[in-house]
RNA sequence: GCGGGUGUGGUGAAAUUGGUAGACACGCUAGAUUUAGGAUCUAGUGCUUCACGGCGUGGGGGUUCGAGUCCCUUCACCCGCACCA
């Protein structure tokens, strides 16, 4: 009997599927441990070997898990909203539902094959509007909160409004724009319907205003600040520019402080929590007010280095500023608004690409200083931004870098107030070894102390306050695209409602034409009709069914990080149709025990899905302020690119080899053309593209070599490996521990075909135990120790390797397993069946095939592990180095019963007759207990 | 510039607390057996030397009887953030 690998994954995979071995319940009195994927979006391109890698390995943690007696959730499920399914229905009129569904079809029989133990019966699917219900009902609940700073946590907005009626909002203290009016409770009381809603929108934990976005006039729509990379779109890096736009957002910074804070609770690597804790970025400082001659109104600088507020010699606002307009000198009119001009033009890009260059305008106004009255001239410049801080900074020259080279730059003046410091080159921005000098009652303090005093003095003298700053953003949440989840509000006089519960789920209309409208409205703009739950039509505006239309809908959709921001607890109780989740499974499923995933989401997902976890809790919908304890980002699989080389301007390609001094262009063509020796075939490749039937190729030793290079797995790159081809020739369960066997699993590594061989061996030598020479070979009798003893190290290595995920140390422990075995010819049930439980979750058809051989007939799945037993493999000798004046040495094996006074002994005896002594005695031997001998000569 | 990470054979990589560096696998070299379907088995394989030996974990230094592992310093590469006040 071979092993006959395709007849046996079919088999377990129908058996798994038909059976639903691997459901999950609730109800249940082991312990749960929940095992989460990053659920993909399903691409057009399928699944490629990377793809599977961290399925894989949670896998493996899943089906571990439950040989160890736990109740495992471990469920999949599709992010299935996004822009590549729009853009492909732009370009072919496909209805991206279709599109959609033809790609998870193709997905999820990918995913089939390879044998994950996924309870399929609690699949989600963003897209759908049973899932998108829910989504919309969170978007409702955050409409229909506001963060009390009081409480430090979100509240229902029903307790504000009562405390407007009471009291009016001065005495309020709540996170809400800068620009909410001031109101008491007799003004409140009067305000009409909307002027509340007005009022309301500034507290509201989604709200809408008039923002500037990053803008992307490629793609039709505004993008996340975790959307653009390097100044361009991360879909399709088109350019991306600013623009003020009425969008939605969510009061993220709200949470700045507690999603800081909380992520010293979780078991997440420190690589991504440094990544969020750098994107929420936290700074200390104190905020100041300066005073502005002949101006009424006063200018607030943010400084994280209130200390050095004596070497102040000129203030810095962004050109967006909105004091620039009114401070602005009229001889000075022309240049600021000349440079303003200049400023806005530059998209996102530009001003990224050159930071170097300084650029700056006075405005012709002066600010007084706060402590000496002193004059100082008010420029603007490139390098404030008006998004963080208060868009305006005060220049210290001497310690601040940029402040120096601007003063440098436009001949400012430079106060020194660090006493004995150099600062003829540069400045000197540590905060330790100086003492303050210049710099008034602060004189000869230190950075701590100085600290300390100006903020004591800043808040005394009414002029500033310690403040704490947070570079994160609210999130922006409008995009003006068709495939989304339609935002569930409409307008009354322009101001926004919200749709009835009872309305949602409210579905995406069809469209004609997936472009925005002639008047510049998202595609949703374009719809007849929508599509409205059945039974509350009439409850449900419609926002253009000819012209009766009284209130219209909100055009926008959803960012594609809504969806995913919450999937994670639909899971728990996805088939539920009253409820996001009912609070039964809420609270037996709690949070996420394992959750793999890409960091690529760092900034992304994994923020945004932390912050609606916490409104949740604050609301009392879950009982967990942290939805994920522990992530592992798994690295990516690259690919490895094959080029062949053509001669600039011919038609004329030549092997790797001989490039030599020739100017040519690399041409990607698909690896699946070239062998392990960087070989290709020619005849293939001919076939492959038309443009190679008649050109000519120059080789070396009658070959054509390629050259290679690591690159992302792309399609476009030719050098996408199909798991499936590997499944064909190899077998999910050698693909799945081979993926396993690359490398350590949170490391980026190439995927080389080359080395699969050594797995599928191994599993061949192991069926080869079970059959020897085509004959059941399994036997009864007792084990040999020799054999027990390779079991429980086995055991051993192998539950220490799974807790450190070192997935890769253990196949090679099973290969070495194996090999021994092997050579041991051992064929023993009371060896073999423990092994196969151990292996399980690495190759689980193959051990659920041979599980069943032996007699059994329930799944391997939910065997117990097989208990360790120390005893079995005690050694009886340990080691010893033994070295001589601490140079050389030689090991002595000791038995480990001896007492220090033998293990003398022995020394003495074996020193007498070693080279190394020449027949002398030793002078002194010391014995550090298990570690080592050292003689003194 | 700031933060995080990685440097070990021809290749992927191992090496709990410092204790025989290179396990395991690929590849390669011999040989055996069998020859059909990507077969199996045995031996060898860090570099260097005919050999004894010497040298070896990016480089330099240190601690230690002993360092891939700890400390200092330096270089290279990768990832994230970046005129963030």
């Amino acid at each position: 009997m071979n092993y006959n690998f395709q007849e046996i994954e079919k088999k377990w995979q129908a058996h798994w599927a038909s059976q639903k071995t691997f459901r999950a319940s609730e109800n249940s009195d082991l312990p749960k441990y929940y095992v989460l994927d990053m659920f993909p979006y399903p691409s057009g391109a399928g699944l490629h070997v990377g793809h599977p890698l961290g399925y894989i390995a949670s896998d493996i943690i899943a089906r571990h898990r439950r040989h160890l007696g736990f109740n495992v959730l471990h469920p999949q499920g599709y992010d299935s909203f996004g822009l590549p399914a729009e853009q492909y229905a732009i370009q072919t009129g496909q209805h991206p539902a279709k599109t959609t569904t033809t790609n998870i079809n193709r997905y999820r029989e990918q995913l089939d094959r390879m044998g994950f133990s996924f309870d399929w019966d609690r699949e989600v699917r963003t897209s759908d509007p049973s899932y998108y219900r829910w989504t919309q009902w969170i978007f409702l609940k955050l409409f229909e909160s506001y963060y009390d700073l009081d409480a430090d946590k979100a509240k229902p907005i029903a307790a504000l409004i009562l405390r407007f009626e009471k009291e009016g909002n001065k005495k309020v203290k709540a996170h809400c724009d800068p620009e909410t009016p001031v109101f008491d409770a007799a003004q409140w009381n009067v305000f009409d319907l909307l002027e509340k809603q007005k009022v309301l929108l500034h507290y509201r934990l989604t709200y809408l205003s008039f923002t500037e976005v990053n803008w992307c006039p490629a793609l039709g729509t505004v993008l996340a600040n975790d959307e653009i990379v390097n100044g361009v779109s991360e879909r399709g890096g088109h350019p991306v520019t600013k623009k003020k736009m009425r969008q939605w957002s969510m009061r993220l910074g709200a949470y700045a402080n507690r999603l800081l804070e909380d992520l010293n609770d979780l078991d997440w690597s420190d690589a991504l929590k440094e990544m969020q804790k750098n994107w929420i970025g936290k700074s200390v400082g104190a905020n100041i007010y300066f005073k502005i001659e002949n101006h009424p109104e006063k200018l607030e600088v943010f400084t994280t280095r209130p200390d050095t507020v004596f070497g102040v010699s000129y203030m810095t606002l962004a050109p967006e500023h909105t004091l620039v307009k009114k401070i602005t000198s009229v001889d000075q009119q022309k240049a600021v608004e000349g440079y303003i001009e200049k400023v806005a033009g530059k998209s996102d890009r530009e001003r990224q690409a050159d930071v170097k260059s300084i650029s700056g305008v006075f405005t012709g106004a002066h600010a007084l200083h706060p402590f000496t009255g002193q004059r100082i001239p008010i420029w603007i410049g490139e390098y404030v931004f008006a998004g963080y801080g208060t868009g305006a900074v005060m220049a210290v020259p001497s310690g601040d870098q940029r402040d120096f080279d601007f003063a440098i730059h436009f001949g400012l003046p430079i106060i020194n107030i660090f006493k004995g410091k150099d600062i003829s080159q540069g400045a000197f921005s540590d905060k330790e070894n100086f003492v303050l000098t210049h710099s008034g009652f602060l004189e000869g303090m230190d950075y701590k102390s100085a600290m300390e005093k100006v903020i004591y003095e800043l808040e005394y003298q009414k002029c500033g306050e310690g403040t704490v700053n947070f570079r994160l953003r609210d999130a922006i949440f409008s995009r003006q695209r068709y495939w989304g989840e339609p935002i569930p509000m409409y307008f009354k006089n322009d101001i926004p409602i919200p749709l009835p519960e009872a309305c949602l789920p409210l579905k995406l209309p069809d469209i004609e034409k997936y472009l925005p409208t002639e008047e510049g409205k998202p595609p949703l703009g374009r719809a007849k009709k929508w599509a409205w739950d059945e039974a509350q039509q009439e409850v449900v505006p419609n926002n253009r069914i000819d012209h009766q239309t009284v209130f219209p809908l909100e055009l926008n959709t959803m960012p594609g990080w809504a969806g995913s921001s919450w999937y994670f607890n639909r899971y728990m109780d996805a088939q539920n149709k009253k409820e996001w989740a009912g609070q039964e499974a809420l609270k037996y499923w709690k949070n996420v025990d394992f959750y793999m995933g890409g960091s690529e989401h760092a900034t992304g997902h994994l923020l945004y899905s932390r912050f609606w976890q916490k409104v949740l809790f604050d609301l009392g919908h879950v009982d967990q302020k942290e939805y994920a304890k522990k992530i592992v980002n798994q690295g990516m699989i690259l690919g490895n690119s094959a080029f062949i080389y053509r001669k600039k301007g011919t038609h004329t390609y030549v092997s790797k080899g001989l490039v030599g001094d020739n100017v040519v262009e690399p041409i990607h063509v698909d690896v699946s053309m070239v062998n392990a020796q960087d070989e290709l075939d020619l005849d293939e490749l001919k076939q492959w593209q038309q443009d190679f039937q008649h050109a000519e190729f120059v080789l070396e030793n009658k070959k054509y070599i390629v050259g290679r290079e690591v690159e992302k797995m792309s399609k476009s790159k030719y050098n996408v490996v199909n798991p499936d081809e590997i499944c064909d020739t190899y077998g999910a369960d050698t693909l799945r521990m081979y993926e396993m066997f690359l490398g350590p699993i949170e490391q980026d590594k190439p995927w080389n075909t080359a080395g699969i061989s050594g797995v599928h061996n191994f599993l061949k030598k192991f069926w080869r135990l079970f059959y020897h020479q085509n004959d059941w070979s399994v036997t009864d009798t007792p084990p040999q120790t020799e054999s027990l003893k390779i079991l429980h190290q086995t055991i051993k290595k192998v539950s220490v390797d799974l807790d450190r995920l070192s997935f890769n140390t253990c196949v090679s422990t099973f290969m070495i397993c194996i090999n021994e075995l092997t050579a041991l010819k051992c064929s023993n049930k009371s060896i073999l069946e423990p092994l196969l439980v151990l292996l399980s979750p690495f190759a689980p058809h193959f051990c659920e095939e041979l599980w069943e051989r032996l007699g059994h007939t329930q799944s391997i799945a939910f065997a117990p592990y097989p208990v360790y037993d120390a005893s079995k493999i005690i050694e009886k000798t340990k080691k010893y180095p033994v070295s001589f004046n601490g140079k050389m040495r030689f090991t002595l094996h000791l038995s480990l019963d001896l007492g220090v006074e033998d293990i003398k002994e022995i020394v003495m005896k074996e020193t007498q007759t070693s080279d190394q002594l020449k027949g002398a005695a030793p002078k002194k031997i010391i014995i550090v207990p298990g570690k080592i001998i050292n003689i003194v000569v």
